[in-house]
DNA sequence: TTCATGCTGTCAAATCCATAACGAAACCAC
DNA sequence: GTGGTTTCGTTATGGATTTGACAGCATGAA
């Protein structure tokens, strides 16, 4: 019991589900529901009531007992619980073609993380202008990060550079580092780091998809397709 | 015991680990290194030695005891079980941003992962042609699938159209889906779909960022950062 | 009011996964 | 050889997560 603190013992697994819960929440929204159980919600996300109660508890609850959840109540819950009841300033490091698909893609500021730097170091990307946003030299970085107040970085730059900026940003201030670079970053105690492999999911995939594929070999009878 | 089929009852836990393996594994064939143990192999990728065995021994163990793993023979043994002996054709549907970042990835390639097929509606973009495969009309989808005998398919397409695109896929005979369109799929059974949520990352990223930095304020002691 | 129903919060049970422990095989030095 | 050390494969232990079960509150109908 240490006051108003949050709870932040919390499992990753449940971590993963409540950004699932508002998305869905959000839909909920946007078509006028304003109230929804447990049941209701889990079923739509393909997973148990009781799992859904249980994360919830962790942070005290949402509803009384009897009583469904409030949408319009959950939704600020959940944003706040995550962290973007005030929009998170993001920069990009990297404006390749990946950085460039990050920088474009709307859904980020949606969700609460607005771009607010695009950094790279060819100075044939420097000064194109993404939605808005300038890619600045990375000589800038600092100080944009300063100005801005970001605590939220991504990271598309190539492997080989991939620790050097890491160290630079760690510097800067920055809090989380979301991932794109094959390469395992070492950060200190207190950054966050998330790394996002396309690599591993798409092997995990072709796991799964070779399994089914043999499974047909054995038991042909469940395969639709023809030929 | 049914004869030489592999094993495919193994928890996403240690499938999500696989790729990792290899990924490690080829690095260090790449500079030379000729024997591995699992100590070794595991202190590199920061898990216990222990787990790293116990993943291999869903597939009968690769080695004898006494004798280290031997780098030359986990990595095919590892892209047989992963299902990438064999390149594996893949098309992208979707060539906008993100699937134009995507199709220039060269790592896919390398992984694995050639890109077959790329597929859009938009006139603007049909016939750009990127690393040597141009944008193809959507109406060709059915016959580039068919004649390159792709089983994986990477969904870049809006939301909307997202099932749409689904039905079609799967419709052509493709077996596993790497979605990045945030919409839930709903496919056959025996069709794998793994869903790619940049906004589910970053704000499971964004709760521990706010958890850190409300450590921080209880604390400021632990603070690294100046100002 | 009273009963029936549906809901949440909470705790217990079961399941799943990660870690540790140990036996047996290989290797090395002597 | 022989003892000591390293290693893997395998099984047991421990912990974490998911699932199930149930008490208590709210609502609506009779």
């Amino acid at each position: 019991m240490k006051g108003t603190r949050q709870a932040c013992d919390v499992p990753d697994a449940t971590i993963h589900r409540l950004p699932l819960y508002l998305e869905k929440l959000k839909l909920l929204q946007a078509i006028g529901v304003e109230d929804v159980s447990s049941r209701q919600l889990a079923e739509s996300l393909d997973i148990k009531a009781s799992q859904l109660r249980h994360d919830f508890h962790y942070f005290g609850g949402f509803s009384r007992p009897g009583r469904p959840y409030q949408v319009q109540k959950l939704v600020p819950a959940l944003e706040q619980i995550i962290g973007i009841s005030e929009p998170q300033p993001t920069a990009i490091l990297g404006a390749g073609h990946l950085g460039q698909a990050l920088a474009n893609y709307q859904n980020l500021e949606l969700q609460g993380f607005p771009v607010r730097g695009i950094f790279d170091v060819n100075p044939k990307l420097i000064g194109l202008e993404i939605r808005g946003q300038p890619v600045r030299d990375m000589d800038e970085l600092e100080q944009v990060i300063h100005r801005e107040k970001i605590r939220i970085a991504i990271l598309t730059v190539p492997a080989a550079v991939a620790q050097a900026a890491t160290d630079r940003l760690v510097e800067a201030g920055i809090v989380g580092i979301f991932n794109f670079a094959p390469h395992d970053l070492k950060v200190p105690k207190g950054i966050i780091v998330r790394n996002e492999r396309l690599a591993v999911g798409i092997m995990s995939l072709s796991f799964k998809v070779k399994c089914v594929l043999q499974a047909r070999e054995e038991d042909p009878a469940q395969i639709i397709e023809p030929d």
